[in-house]
DNA sequence: GTATAATTGTGAATTTATGAACAAATTATA
DNA sequence: TATAATTTGTTCATAAATTCACAATTATAC
């Protein structure tokens, strides 16, 4: 009924809509939103009508309940516990930025084989056993999984988690998981995404080359495809 | 004309197929490739066709010369080179895992407004006073950043970037950044994802309990919606 | 008050992405 | 050599996401 990229947007909204609030304005309009998200006034209102929250016209959005009605819709009644797989660099980096100041998704305790590191706290979140994942699952009560691990060992350790009872699933790992689909998986792919950015970084350059090239031979026939791009 | 989409899984055939290989495997066909990816062999057989490349109707795709394909596709002739802006701890994991190993796109130096950090060298990565930033851009032909600092300073970083002839970004920073649209850039947002993924695990504990629900009180009436995922 | 200008909410149109289905092609097999 | 079985390339259909465009509504100016 809702979409993946809609719930992304209002994340979106609430976090801009906190930083003008703390600035003391009162409300907005959507082309405003619209504007500062690179994105078409009528997203920004079809967005906001699924809350079921109104503006007024003529007068916009009113800002904090417009940021009630949103996290009236994204967050749990509860906060709610994750836990973190692979204590390797960018699983502390995943602690360092996150895992005190996570208002809704704490996370609330990491895993990692390597007995170094079993035992330790890492920015506040204690590392433990892989052999106590399912019991350390159970006893937090953690709904999601972070995988912070290579690709090797992804598929055996998100069985482990499906078994211990995650639903939701942000995988770093390159691996693309199989999981049942009662459990929401989330693939963030660093290397694939550099490519994508050298592809397209690679393409605007010859494409902005080519229009210095026309304009400095003064050609107007020749009609060149635009770029397709996430602008 | 082709697609941000497209690309992303060419991108990921390609991992797929170079593990194939060492594992000696020679053909591959759409569905297998599909399965793997848990999409539909149709999208691969015609992301396949984008690429010019022909397949073996009754036997599949042969995989070297399809590699070739897919890396004559994505890569550039010449190596290219990138910069990361901010030797944080996520910084530092992304040159932990991409700095040296990366054939394409070599992240060629850093740089950090800390004193303490520049001079020295991460992860075989040197960091440099970001009065050298453009100087340095120039100098390694730069045509990606990468950006990995808080949402403050992004925005100036940026303009920098772009000032200095840099035509991709990929930016980790929770900022959505102003670029000119000969820029390509790709926001890779881990709080809104990290919030995504914590709302629809709720949404699928909270399904699946009302599956079980429904099994156990033998109720057929009463029709759900089924989920929105990405499965 | 009334008129004017501006903004919302939303149906319709458009664009983009995905999926189904089948002819054409190729191999394997009898 | 002919037949059967299978997989590709691609067209047509469907679904999802975005954008347009405009009536309805509200604030503001006069």
């Amino acid at each position: 009924m809702i979409s993946e990229k809609t719930i992304e947007r209002l994340s979106l909204y609430r976090r801009i809509l906190q930083q003008l609030r703390v600035e003391g304005k009162e409300t907005i309009m959507s082309h405003e939103l619209a504007d500062l998200l690179h994105i078409k006034p009528a997203q920004v209102r079809r967005d906001i009508m699924q809350l079921g929250y109104s503006g007024i016209p003529n007068s916009g959005y009113r800002i904090r309940p417009l940021l009630e009605s949103i996290a009236n819709f994204l967050d749990s009644p509860l906060p709610q516990s994750a836990v973190l797989v692979g204590v390797g660099h960018l699983g502390l980096a995943l602690l360092a930025n996150f895992a005190g100041r996570w208002r809704q998704l704490a996370i609330r305790a990491a895993f990692d084989k390597d007995p170094a590191k079993v035992g330790h706290t890492f920015h506040g979140c204690r590392c433990y056993s892989m052999l106590d994942l399912q019991k350390v699952i159970v006893e937090t009560k953690s709904i999601v999984g972070i995988l912070a691990i290579p690709g090797e060992g992804a598929q055996s350790v998100s069985d482990l988690l499906v078994q211990s009872g995650i639903s939701g699933i942000l995988n770093f790992s390159p691996l693309r998981i199989k999981v049942p689909n009662s459990v929401f998986v989330e693939h963030v792919d660093l290397s694939t995404t550099f490519e994508k950015v050298s592809f397209f970084a690679r393409r605007m350059k010859h494409y902005v080359e080519e229009e210095k090239w026309k304009i400095e031979h003064e050609t107007d026939e020749g009609e060149y495809e635009t770029l397709t791009t996430n602008q």
